[in-house]
DNA sequence: CCCAAAAACCGAAACGTTTCGGATAATTGT
DNA sequence: ACAATTATCCGAAACGTTTCGGTTTTTGGG
């Protein structure tokens, strides 16, 4: 059916080796390459790329572990990590593991067995073994997000502590001091990152860390909206309040709106991450925006690197966030 | 390095083509099925998925080509349909079009390079050119969301007038006369769709369809905000607002927050789409709800189907979408 | 113009499966 | 117990590439 390499090496008059050696970037006698080319014109000849796989063992695929697709965050780092990669002639496999470390590791061994070349993963398990199976293979693993101490690979972070430090600055500056934290699980490691970064900040400016200022979220919209109501009746002497992540923002705007207090009247507001959201809240909302499109380039650059060449030393970078202002922040001094 | 298939026939003491027909579910006599489990246990053999798609000519992998998966509708759609596909043993390479035709064509392209079993597709290109060149490969395509009348396939559709009908009946039901629409761009089918199902819910319930009471908008958050701003100001008199997808609620909602005008007190709102936009919203949103999950799982399931048993007609189906009840729309009459 | 060196070419063997057709072993009926 | 039948088994050929050695052609210096 399909036209193969041999037919096209019969049609040119030329051996098969000489047509191969023509699509890897061999040398040629300008003759032959003309007579290939004719050739590949007039049968549409194209290289079967599962067959080149076979021999040469590797897919020119990446598998990309995530918990849950089905998120801002995680799409837009995809978006712009797939479109890298697919410019580089390498196709996605995404493998949503719905924040499941069992299924995290399901996803590890399907795409193993899928022969993938390399696996991006913005990990579940914080040990990372769910990666050794993979890693055996010698093939590159590229971690995203959350860090994984204990694997060596490169790693592409948000310097979480500093992101949290330039929100909480900005309250600092505009004369805050009781600032509550609606924060992430104890056993999310950039949830305790922020939540460092938010004792640093304080300790840098000199107030103390009042724990009754933090609270712990499930780091669901719904679970956080619930929190808020025990936490803003517990300490309402806060000024302001910072949401360590998309989910805690909506929750926590949420219970606000539907109580009424007044932002940023009443109380000060920042929020993390999606855009939208922030932009279509009344007042517009000041946030914490992550690099997101900047992460996935960075692993699909870093994941072609490891295939092209294999040397070089595992890096870690952290890139930075930034603070979108908006109106929710009260300036209580002046 | 590896162990082959040779390998195992070795040290089992059977012919390769036994092994072959044990692992294709052939008959076999129960010594040897046992020599070759054991054989399978001890050398941790697995067979080689790549070299079996040379030589069967599939992949066990699927396309999807969607618009951007930066949208929570896309995302939800793909995350369920992965979900389904990888259970089969199938994996899910995701290409992302941003939308634009071209892109759309070069990922077919990319696709049928990748030698992928199937594609399933949120088309873009209305007359669905862009999908020739896979299925003259007498390769199945799945068309979601976007009805393509020119292309013979398996097509998972929402009943988009049936939606609007429900939310325009709702507003009917409350008294509601003067509704507007902020709508999407002329050339989006499904954005077609729900403008005749306005205008039908209009003519069934026997009011005049008034043409000034319908804005397009370009189905983006900004400009939908800014078309928001001369349409309400040309007519003032409408009780009631429905926007047509995320995007326009987004952007309506960012303007009648930003003029402090009141919901349901003003305007009643209906909006479309992401529920987490409208839990956290004050009020709470009424909204149109596609059936997300259900269409992932669906075109999986077909896709599955034709890959297993090539025969059966094309089937078209339409989903229903439901209103999700919330506080945003106020009773006039009573 | 000739010869050696270099460049380009070639067929065949591999990559790890499935499948084909013939060979062998098990089963059945008499 | 034996022939006929049926159920398994087997090696070899195929799938479409790349790569290995060896052969042929081209090039360039004398």
């Amino acid at each position: 059916m399909a036209v193969t390499m041999k037919d096209l090496a019969k049609y040119a008059g030329v051996g098969v080796a000489t047509v191969s050696s023509y699509f890897n970037g061999g040398r040629l006698r300008p003759a032959n390459r003309e007579k290939i080319e004719r050739a590949i014109r007039e049968l549409h000849f194209e290289v079967n790329e599962v067959a080149r796989g076979l021999r040469v063992d590797h897919t020119k695929t990446v598998g990309v572990i995530i918990p849950e697709l089905d998120n801002q965050f995680c799409a837009q780092i995809i978006t712009s990590m797939e479109d890298e990669l697919r410019q580089y002639g390498y196709a996605t496999i995404v493998c949503d593991c719905r924040t499941r470390p069992e299924r995290e590791r399901e996803a590890v061994d399907f795409l193993r067995r899928k022969r993938v070349d390399g696996i991006i993963n913005m990990p579940v398990d914080g040990t990372g073994g769910h990666l050794k199976v993979f890693t055996d293979t010698e093939r590159p693993v590229v971690v995203i997000d959350r860090e994984l101490p204990e694997i060596e690979c490169d790693q592409i972070l948000v310097d979480n502590q500093s992101a949290v430090r330039k929100a909480i600055g900005l309250l600092l500056e505009n004369g805050h001091k009781d600032i509550g934290l609606l924060g992430g699980p104890e056993n999310v490691a950039t949830a305790r990152e922020r939540l460092l970064g938010y004792r640093g900040a304080l300790e840098e400016a000199g107030l103390p860390f009042r724990p009754e200022l933090t609270e712990h979220t499930d780091y669901t919209i719904s679970g956080s909206r619930e929190k808020m109501e025990a936490f803003y009746a517990r300490v309402p002497d806060m000024t302001a309040l910072l949401a360590l992540n998309y989910e805690t923002t909506a929750g926590a705007l949420m219970y606000l709106n539907e109580k009424g207090i007044r932002i940023p009247e009443q109380l000060s507001f920042i929020g993390f991450d999606n855009r939208d959201f922030a932009q279509a809240a009344r007042p517009r909302l000041t946030i914490v925006e992550q690099p997101t499109s900047e992460i996935g380039l960075q692993a699909a650059r870093r994941m072609l690197a490891r295939l092209s060449r294999k040397e070089e030393a595992f890096r870690i970078i952290k890139l930075q966030a930034r603070l979108l202002m908006g109106g929710s922040v009260r300036a209580l001094n002046e």
